[in-house]
DNA sequence: CTAGAATTCAAACGAACGTTTGACGATCGG
DNA sequence: CCGATCGTCAAACGTTCGTTTGAATTCTAG
């Protein structure tokens, strides 16, 4: 009942959360994550039950204030007259790109959502699915309304690429690093290279 | 030195891509690999040394083909005056369509890919970029010549997004289906789809 | 201060992993 | 026909995995 910061739990979570970015669920032990973060190796599935409880609490954790700086996001964006298509693309990559570059875990998350999308484990898609899709369904039609001329089906389509585009692009494994910038300004720009190029393509045609 | 269609070997090879593609690297087991390839356990290291050899064959013999597919689709496209963004767009593209379309495998490829990505494993990342990263930058040249205008280091940033993009997208977890459609009309269109999508973005500004 | 709950700990559990072994047929050149 | 190479096989190797156990320790409420 201690919401320390560096409590056992925390320090389970923060470690398992880096590792799994790191490694892959699979491939991340429960021994690599305890002594990482300096508990007993029995302290996972006692404060945890299990490890698959263990990944949906670090998933949930994060996506919990995503989903929710996301929402916040939309429905500023939506207050705006006449709303922009920007600022909607800005509501949904936003919060990720500060997601990624927050204080605890710097780009561990981004590279765990990657990893997500890219897993098969159907459990943790239908996990997603239950209690994220209704974020998604918003963005889809707050999108909708600004391309009205826009084929359901294709609207879709085309989200799934800037998300692929989003996710993919932040997990690391980019080809370019940021020079002389610093952390706060790389983010920015990148947010800003997004957008632009998602708005340009969910214009096309 | 039987290269048979259905030989051990090649037995083992489709196996190991279906369930690397389904369940990843670390959590598809030798025991899953050659119970479904119908051989005996010891066979993968009778003929591909450990697990990991098998690994690098895997993507080896596939993406051998996929980049010969593309520098050759590159070269064609470069050979029309004026080459067109879109022609060296499709170049990248559809290769990567078709072989995640191909008879054997079906989508598996292509979800080894995202998971490759995704993978944080260096020796799977140097791998990959000492044997096919001329491809990258052949690629990089023939858009700088069509966007002279454009920063070298935002080129790449914008072609991390494309790549990211495609990966993603193709990799089974979007949320649209074809529907009514053939497989190589779906093929074609989702190739259109993205070229588009790409093109504008790399236009953007 | 103390009883009881909560937490930590070292140790062990059975299961699954990749790999190795040595025996047993199959195949083939001489 | 035969010796040698190649391929297959069941079995076992040592290691690591997630999880469980029960005692020791720490915390907390009365």
């Amino acid at each position: 009942m201690n919401p320390e910061l560096f409590s056992t739990k925390q320090r389970i979570l923060d470690a398992a959360e880096a590792l799994f970015a790191s490694h892959g669920f699979a491939a991340a032990s429960l021994r690599q994550v305890t002594s990482n973060a300096q508990v007993n190796l029995a302290a996972v599935n006692y404060h945890f039950g299990s490890k698959e409880n263990l990944i949906n609490e670090v998933l949930r954790l994060r996506l919990d204030k995503l989903n929710a700086d996301r929402t916040q996001a939309l429905q500023a964006a939506l207050a705006k007259s006449p709303a922009q298509l920007e600022d909607v693309l800005g509501a949904w990559i936003r919060p990720a790109l500060a997601a990624s570059a927050s204080e605890r875990g710097s780009t561990a998350f981004v590279r765990i959502l990657a990893r997500t999308y890219a897993e098969q484990n159907e459990r943790l898609r239908a996990f997603l699915h239950d209690n994220y899709g209704h974020v998604l369904r918003d963005f889809a039609a707050a999108l909708g309304t600004l391309l009205p001329h826009m084929d359901k089906q294709e609207l879709y389509w085309r989200m799934d690429i800037i998300t692929g585009a989003l996710t993919f692009a932040m997990a690391d494994f980019g080809t370019i690093k940021r020079r002389g910038a610093s952390a706060e300004q790389h983010l920015a720009l990148t947010a800003d290279h997004l957008i632009r190029f998602a708005a340009a393509g969910l214009r096309a045609e």
